[in-house]
DNA sequence: ACTACTGATGACAGCGACTGACATCGCGGC
DNA sequence: GCCGCGATGTCAGTCGCTGTCATCAGTAGT
């Protein structure tokens, strides 16, 4: 007889998207969450710092995907390395997890809270990629527009391959935008 | 004998502003900035909508000088343009308000809380100017792009505007850094 | 002058997010 | 077989935030 079942992590991170979808952000409370998964509003908060966060679990990974992929670049132009980055970040978007992201976004789109807490990682993540970039020598100006530059290519080519119809894979998508920013700065 | 002493919502900002100062943003109670102003909890929440929205307010002033820059400006060219509206977007920070801005500032950057919130009035200002340029009948992806781009370089600007030892004025700052995201794209 | 109405505020009760402190108990190590 | 660890439960409490109703100076209409 175990005390207690094991993956209580993922069960309140399904719990969440599943009650989070049907009534929305704001209309499910973290107990209701917490029953779901078969345990208490107080365990909840020790798997996740706030309520938010139980929908962004996963992305300090997402951020060392990034940074390796900058590290492992050849190479001094920052536009380069940070091509090369994106190249290497989509791993983690593989395509059998769109429909599953695609669910995540419309909550996220949903409610302000959650998009705040989503412009914090990526504004986050903006700031490991400049320090990356300056570790392999890059101005700190170039670095941080390098790496803003690189966010924002792959906030619009993510919010593309989220998109109904879509049907490229990220990556080339990916490389489609960055495309159109590289013609519209020219 | 008056019911209430006028500026309700003036002294609320400036009695929250110096206890977040003083205090932290956690270590603040909202009854504590009520107090301080005169005023009660409950009327605090019948100016800002939240606690973060005191630090905020006067955001959609600013929005509204960008996107006037954006559908006052010539030409096509949808970085020109967006480079125009950032000229006017300026005036909104004259030189006096660069103290005042840093104090803000640091007490902003020492919150993720308020980080997050800034993030998101930022993201509201892309997305306003991206449908300002697409009123222009520039194409979604470059008028989202330019937009991000746009917010980028004001970002980076303003940080530098703010910063200890900086004495150029806000326009020269912005002109330099598009300047240096334009070559770094070349 | 009397009355009705408005508009900013106060008072109060209540919900939900989040935290600290302490108890519980299966399991692995000794 | 005892002991400590670690994930969980329980409970009380703070604070952000909201709905509701009362208050009362000033204003407009009569």
């Amino acid at each position: 007889m175990v005390r207690w079942q094991p993956g209580a992590r993922e069960r309140l991170q399904a719990a969440a998207l599943e009650r989070f979808a049907a009534e929305g952000f704001d209309g499910t409370t973290v107990a209701e969450i917490a029953a779901t998964a078969g345990l208490t509003e107080r365990t909840f908060f020790r798997h996740f710092a706030d309520k938010r966060e139980v929908l962004f679990a996963g992305q300090d990974e997402f951020e060392r995907l990034f940074v390796a992929g900058i590290e492992d670049a050849d190479g001094t132009d920052p536009i380069a390395v940070v091509a090369a980055a994106l190249e290497g970040a989509t791993g983690f978007f593989p395509e059998d997890r769109r429909a599953w992201s695609r669910a995540r976004q419309e909550v996220i789109d949903a409610d302000p809270g959650l998009q705040e807490r989503e412009l914090l990682k990526l504004s986050k993540l903006a700031g490991a990629m400049t320090d990356a970039l300056r570790r392999r020598g890059i101005d700190p100006t170039p670095a941080a527009l390098a790496a803003e530059s690189g966010v924002a290519v792959f906030r619009v080519g993510f919010a593309t391959w989220i998109a109904e119809g879509e049907e490229r894979p990220l990556p080339v998508i990916l490389r489609a935008v960055l495309g159109e920013l590289r013609s519209l700065l020219a």
